[in-house]
DNA sequence: TAGGCCATCTGGTCCT
DNA sequence: AGGACCAGATGGCCTA
């Protein structure tokens, strides 16, 4: 009968294993007998190999045996194995329909806790997704790429605290981006409105500058100033479709951190802890826009208070799927203004109370 | 179509 | 014995 479904192409190979295994016992079944299968292993048993590892290995292509019955076939496996030494230890017990079936349940269980506990682990991954950098839920980093971008934000923010001093932003950037993948890279870039291959060239020729295990991040000649724009002041730019991407506004911590704090991060605008100390106030168009497409789109809008008169107040900068496409640089057109704090005490301070908003 | 990522199953090991 | 944890295997899905 189940022959039937083993010819089935439909199937997938583990039902189709396991129709012809079952098919096998079943016929075998009906002759009182275990499964040819198991007889002709028996027979060609190889060195060092018991009868009870066997049907251990193979408990569920064993179908043979009441428990009364397993006595004798112990026996006769002593039989078939002939002088060798007894093997020390707990006899491996043959496997009963009783214990199968015991061991199935127990599989299912180990099964469904192993389930449970690789969701908890995922929850806990998307946990760390929204307090690293460029959290999006529609473009949600892998798994290592997400272990990778922490572990370099957490280095990136004790580089902060060490040096007390504010880090430049292609520095800081470079410092979350090591070891990070090409599109991750670019994501992480995007996210905080730097080209990424600008970025990356100036990585290659200033390999190790910012990376040493003593280094810290050097100040940038020109200042930056983020503030966080209201909605309408927002102006946006979109994102290659490839690129999806929703991101939280990523001032708090720069703003907490410098003093230019803005005055409503729990806005319901954003819907989970802000992350980073990034100055990019991210506007969802989604959360007032109907349309299927918002998915799609996401909408950056950046505030350049500081920028000289001739520059407009707002850019918006166009995404491609190879990172950034604008020819806009951010090291061209953005403006520093921040204002380090002398007095780290406050600095510790703000910082803690940003992780445990 | 290859490669990356992911979910799931599975058996092994360690611990209680 | 059973649970937690781990790593390998496998197959599905997606994208370049």
């Amino acid at each position: 009968m189940l022959t039937r479904l083993f010819s089935e192409p439909s199937l997938v190979p583990e039902v189709q294993k396991f129709a012809s295994w079952a098919d096998e016992c079943e016929e075998e079944d009906d002759e009182d007998e275990s499964c040819s299968d198991t007889e002709e292993r028996k027979g060609s048993l190889q060195e060092g190999q018991t009868e009870g590892s066997l049907s251990e290995s193979k408990e569920e292509g064993d179908l043979a045996g009441e428990e009364e019955e397993e006595e004798e076939e112990e026996e006769g496996t002593e039989e078939a194995e002939g002088e060798r030494p007894k093997k020390r230890g707990p006899k491996k017990r043959k496997m009963t329909k009783a214990r199968m079936e015991r061991s199935k349940i127990r599989r299912q269980k180990a099964n469904a806790r192993e389930r449970n506990r690789m969701h908890d682990l995922n929850s806990a991954l998307d946990n760390l997704r929204k307090v690293v950098p460029c959290y999006s839920k529609t473009q949600k980093l892998s798994k290592i790429e997400t272990l990778r971008l922490a572990k370099n934000y957490i280095w990136a923010l004790s580089e902060i605290l060490r040096s007390g001093k504010r880090p430049d932003l292609v520095a800081y950037v470079q410092t979350l981006c090591k070891g990070l993948s090409q599109p991750t890279t670019n994501l992480v870039a995007g996210c905080l409105q730097l080209n990424a291959r600008n970025f990356l060239t100036e990585q290659g020729q200033d390999a190790g500058r910012y990376h040493g295990p003593n280094s810290s991040f050097a100040m940038h000649p020109y200042t930056f100033q983020c503030s966080r724009l209201s909605s309408t002041q927002c102006q946006s730019s979109t994102m290659g479709s490839s690129h999806s991407l929703r991101t939280h506004a990523y001032c708090a911590t720069y703003d907490s951190l410098y003093g230019n704090a803005s005055p409503d991060y729990t806005s319901s605008e954003y819907d989970g802890p802000l992350s980073p100390p990034l100055c990019i106030n991210a506007n969802f168009s989604l959360k007032q826009d109907s349309s299927p497409d918002h998915e799609k789109n996401y909408h950056y809008s950046m505030h350049y208070s500081a920028l000289p008169s001739s520059r407009p107040s707002g850019h918006n900068l166009v995404f491609g799927s190879s990172g950034m496409r604008s020819g806009v640089h951010a090291e061209n057109i953005l403006s520093y203004d921040m204002h380090l704090h002398h007095d780290r005490a406050p600095m510790y301070e703000e910082l803690n109370a940003f992780f445990h908003n």
